[in-house]
DNA sequence: AATGAATGAGGCTTCATTCAT
DNA sequence: CATGAATGAAGCCTCATTCAT
């Protein structure tokens, strides 16, 4: 009984646990956030880690600075899915219901403080991709002309937003019809 | 500061400040949410109210019970306002953004713990008269009928979530692009 | 559904009700006392009693005053119950095992502010029962010359305290034990 | 007051406080439950030990967690104590009457939940003790043979709650009366 | 004299944040 | 740089007691 049921003491494992411990910090905020919603204790933030409070506070100063650094993480992805030349607005939906179900507290973020400007940050990048699928799709002719990139936001926005207020298993239904919406709405007007 | 910001030692008014008490609770509550959410702490309405912690307590055993008394109104005055033959989803929606911008956290509570009896029964009189409304339209032509009545639902909801989300400044403005947006979901299909 | 179900609002029945509450209120306090122990919340008996805060404090002004009043009947039973020229220390210690089988409390009281006078005036009286059946019994040759009223009344006192203490099924079990333990120590001594 | 008696502003001192905390508290404790029994406020430990709450409920995150704490240190007592081949019953009961007159609350610990696990085991060990010594002492034909375990357990339970229910004066006198009972009934009977 | 609401103090517990090691 | 304990403020809730009606 050496070492697998042993209470690690923790030993201070020094400046080489850095980057180790920030990545470690991100995953345990990531499934946090998820059973528990942003305002989930800090601390357990800490605790799911394995980490002290100390280095949490030294990596992510705020709440905001943590949050940012998980969802970063998101954005990469949608940048990333959204790149093929062939992605729709419907892709960005669907993207954005994945999203939403896996982890709430996007959402919350999102919508939290806009005015930070960290959280702004994130924003302009998710806009940057909207705008660019938009674009492409009214040039095919599949998106109205009456659509803006504000409107495209929006409907994402109260997508997620509602999918995230809804219990688990009602949320595939939700999407469904509040995407059936969104089609009508976007669809090239007569 | 001579006399309205003295820190009233408060006497004991007796029980014929019972329902005025009861009144400035609510009155309290819905600033308090106004400004901070339903989350504010529950003790801030005390506070804000002029009334001892205790009797909040007597008034509304829980948070729930307050925030129900608080929102009961708003549902009454849908009710009111919806009554006439000639009103429409578009007033619905008119009438939902007028709340919404007023007092955020009916969202809030609407979309909080829809398993709670008492908000579920001030949910089914929401729903009442969105089904009412949505009828009545479809049979005039207005609506169309791939429409159902959650779709009705699901829009308020994500119209006023929205709403929630902005700055006051910016509320007019996405109110109105999304209600565009529903407008043409809603729009009879050719 | 005019009498059985309604709401009564309590009204106020004016001063007949004096002596009445005054019963209720007794009674009310036997039975939380009995689930609650001496502890239980003030206003609990009131409510119990359907009587209002003011009255309670009324008739008895504080917590010992209220209990003395309950459990003064439970001391004048004893009186009557030892009277008799037959009845012995046994049947002290097995009314002790009654009483305090159905109410704790009364334990609590007698072992509580030994100090206040309401108090020690219960306890005179019930230290005069013991000391009749002590003479009574050492006479006949029952009780061991080496015996002392104070004796009795620490036995009396462990036995009910020790009860007190165990769950309710021990009980029986518990009280047995003890006073086989003191019969042996009560017996004349060779 | 120049300096004892100061309201030290209460600085940081860091982990290494922790044990010292530890050891604050749990004299704390021991202090605070003999002035005002198990239910003093948990609080009420924190400031005597001059400890932030936060810190006491770090170390001890229960009520019984603390009280548990606190009386180990008795039984561990009692157990080097009792271990000479010397050691009687009557080591035990005089023992018992130290501990009880030193610690009121040892007794309601002991007695209060014993269905807590913490408290039983705490139990298990004082059973253990006794239960060695009365069959050393029946062999040595110095206790009866009527006598069982339970008999001693409930003999020491009970004086140790009398003498925890009266003033400090009364207990030394108490202590002897009740001691000489339980001497009767424990000698070999003839 | 009864009623029951009002009041607020007090105890509980949880966290955000700091800081010695 | 990591660690994890210390700190205390803040919100929660429950009563004991008072008092207008």
């Amino acid at each position: 009984m050496s070492s697998s049921e042993e209470e690690q003491p923790k030993v201070n494992r020094g400046p080489a646990a850095g980057p180790e411990n920030r990545r470690a910090l991100i995953a345990a905020a990531r499934e946090v956030y998820a059973e528990a919603g942003l305002n989930a204790p800090f601390s357990a933030v800490a605790k799911r880690a394995g980490v002290g409070q100390g280095s949490l506070y030294r990596h992510f100063p705020d709440r905001t600075a943590l949050a940012v650094a998980v969802y970063e993480e998101n954005v990469a992805e949608l940048e990333r899915l959204m790149e093929p030349d062939t992605s729709t607005l419907d892709d960005l939906l669907n993207r954005t219901v994945n999203q939403a179900m896996v982890s709430i507290a996007f959402v919350e973020l999102i919508n939290g403080d806009r005015h930070d400007p960290r959280i702004a940050a994130l924003g302009a990048r998710y806009q940057e991709v909207a705008a660019r699928l938009l674009a492409r799709e009214q040039q095919a002719g599949r998106a109205g002309l009456h659509l803006t990139i504000e409107d495209v936001l929006l409907a994402t926005a109260m997508l997620a937003g509602e999918i995230a207020r809804n219990d688990p298993d009602q949320r595939l239904h939700v999407a469904t019809r509040v995407r059936g919406l969104f089609r009508l709405a976007f669809a090239p007007q007569p």
